[in-house]
DNA sequence: CTTATGACTTTCA
DNA sequence: CTGAAAGCCATAA
């Protein structure tokens, strides 16, 4: 429809259970287009601030379950502290936080 | 139309 | 094994 994919991502995103997580390329999957992963992150990235409070982009992570983001704001100490409260368990490894997807990965 | 960007992913040395 | 480079693709200008 009208719908640019940004909002797709979105509105995906918002779907996103408390407690589990999704990757990029998941997402991006479910959007039909597997290899848009980066689109995923760009999205977020330049989400306005009025979604960052609907959208629960803490849980959206890279493949390997490691945090990305370089927001300054948003940093992967906020993400993982906020995932923490959700009662998503944070391996700490080398100063980077790894989550098990195993365990977490939102299975839709 | 072409360039540039990027919170990713995969491949190659 | 690790690290660097290229590929991908929606969006903005």
């Amino acid at each position: 429809m009208s719908e640019s994919f940004y909002e797709k991502i979105y509105k995906l995103a918002k779907m996103i259970p408390r407690g589990k997580v999704a990757t990029y390329g998941q997402i991006a999957s479910l959007l039909g287009s597997p290899r848009s992963a980066r689109i995923v992150g760009y999205a977020l990235h330049i989400m306005p601030e009025d979604l960052l409070k609907q959208v629960p982009w803490q849980r959206i992570i890279n493949r390997e379950g490691r945090i990305s983001t370089t927001c300054r704001e948003h940093s992967a100490n906020l993400q993982a502290k906020i995932l923490r409260s959700e009662g998503i368990k944070i391996n700490i490894k080398n100063g980077q936080y790894f989550i098990d997807l195993k365990k977490y990965l939102w299975h839709p």
